[in-house]
DNA sequence: CCCCTCGTGACACCGAGTGTCAATGCGCTA
DNA sequence: TAGCGCATTGACACTCGGTGTCACGAGGGG
C-alpha cells in the first residue's frame, strides 16, 4: 500500500528540492547576471550539493528556461483541442496565448525572468532551440488537424513558424515596454498581419 | 610604404591561419562528429595551440557558424539593393536566395557543414542566434526602405521572421534530402505561402 | 533483522574558455 | 646594420560547466 505513497511522498521531496533551486538561482541570476553567478554560488544557496544541481537541471541554463517548459506541452494541447472547423489563424491565435496568457498572469515574475532570458545570448540561444521544438510538434498536430497529406511540408512548418515568430514578437514588446505594453492586443495585432497567409490555405486547398 | 603591404600580409597570414583551422575542423567534425571532437585534437591537427584557435575563434562552435558569417550581412546587403517599388514579397525571397543560392552552389561541401549544424544541437542554437541578428537587421532595412514609422514596430520584425522562417524551412528539406530536392522551387513554393501576409501591408498602408 | 534501492555528497576528472607573460618575427628608423 | 616598436604566437595556470564513480545513510519490504 505505501508504494503509491513512497511515489508521492518522492515526487514532493523531488519537487522542493527543485523549487528551493530554481528559488536561490532566480534569485541570484537577477542580481549579478547570468555570467556572474556561478553554479557553486547557487547550490550554496541553496544547501544542496553541485552534483545535485546536474542531477536536477541539464545545465545552468535549464534552470532559468525550464520555468517554461511545460508552456509548450500546453501549447500543443491547445492547438489538439480547438474546434475541427476553426481557422488556422483563430486556432493557432488562442494557441499561442497560452503562455502569453501565463506572463501576463504572474508578470511580476514572468517578466524578470523573460528579460533576463532575452538579454542573455545563453539563455536566448537555448530558448529558440525550445521554440524550435515547439514548432515541429505545432506543426505535426497541423498536418493531423487538417488532413493534410505527408507529402505537403512546406506550409505547416512556415505556419507554426509564423505562429511562433508572432509569439516571439509579442513577447519582445512586451518585454521591452517593462510590461507596459498588453499582450492580448499586440498578440491580435500580430496575428492581424500574419492570418492572410495562415488562412489562404483553406480558400486553396 | 610598407603599411599597405604588411597589412595585406598580415592579413593574408591570419586569412591562412583560419583557413587551415577551419579545414582541419570540418574535417575531424564531419569524421566523429561534434562532440566526438575536442579543440586539442582540432588545433594539433592544424599545428597551432588552442590559445591561437581562440583567438581567431569565440567558441568552438563559432569554427562551424563562422562559415556562414557573411551570409548576414550578404543578405542585408541584397536587400537595401532592391529596387524600391518591389512588393515585400518579391524583395525578400531575392533577399533570401542570398544564402541559399551560396548553398546551392557549392553544394558538396555546404551540405555537410549544414547538415551538421541542423543535427548538431549547440551548433543549431547558435545558428538559430545568428538568425535573430539578422532577422533584427532585416527587420531594421524594412523599416527604411517601406518608410514606415518607429511606432509599427510589429510588421516590420513579423516580416523579417517569415522571411527567415521560410529560409529556415527551405534549408531543413534541403538538408534532410540530402540536396536531391531544388532549393529555388523550395524557396518559391515557401514564398507563395507567406506572400499574402508580406504583402498585405502595403495595400492597406 | 537484513537487504535493497534511491537520493545525496564528496571527489576526481574532462573539456571549453581566459589571463598572463615571455619569445619570436617583421617593418620601420636612425 | 643595429635598435625600436608592434603584432602574433606558444606555454602555462586557472576558472568554470559538466560527468563518472563510489561510498554513505535513510527508508521501505521481505
Amino acid at each position: 500500500m505505501s508504494s503509491r505513497r513512497e511515489i508521492s511522498l518522492a515526487e514532493r521531496k523531488r519537487q522542493l528540492v527543485a523549487d528551493e533551486l530554481t528559488e536561490a538561482a532566480l534569485q541570484l541570476l537577477a542580481l549579478k547576471g547570468f555570467d556572474g553567478v556561478t553554479v557553486d554560488e547557487i547550490v550554496t544557496s541553496a544547501g544542496v550539493s553541485k552534483r545535485t544541481f546536474f542531477r536536477y537541471f541539464a545545465s545552468k541554463e535549464d534552470v532559468v528556461v525550464q520555468f517554461l517548459a511545460d508552456m509548450g506541452t500546453g501549447m500543443c494541447a491547445e492547438l489538439a483541442a480547438r474546434p475541427a472547423g476553426e481557422l488556422p489563424s483563430e486556432a493557432l491565435r488562442h494557441t499561442v496565448w497560452v503562455p502569453l496568457g501565463e506572463c501576463a498572469e504572474h508578470s511580476d515574475r514572468a517578466l524578470r525572468v523573460v528579460q533576463l532570458i532575452l538579454r542573455t545570448p545563453a539563455l536566448n540561444a537555448r530558448f529558440l532551440e525550445r521554440q524550435a521544438r515547439w514548432r515541429d510538434d505545432l506543426a505535426a498536430e497541423l498536418v493531423g488537424r487538417l488532413g493534410l497529406d505527408a507529402g505537403a511540408e512546406l506550409y505547416p512548418r512556415l505556419a507554426a513558424g509564423m505562429a511562433l515568430n508572432a509569439f516571439d514578437a509579442v513577447l519582445h514588446l512586451w518585454s521591452g515596454s517593462d510590461g507596459a505594453e498588453d499582450p492580448a492586443a499586440l498578440t491580435d495585432r500580430a496575428f492581424a498581419v500574419i492570418a492572410p497567409a495562415l488562412d489562404a490555405v483553406v480558400g486553396r486547398g
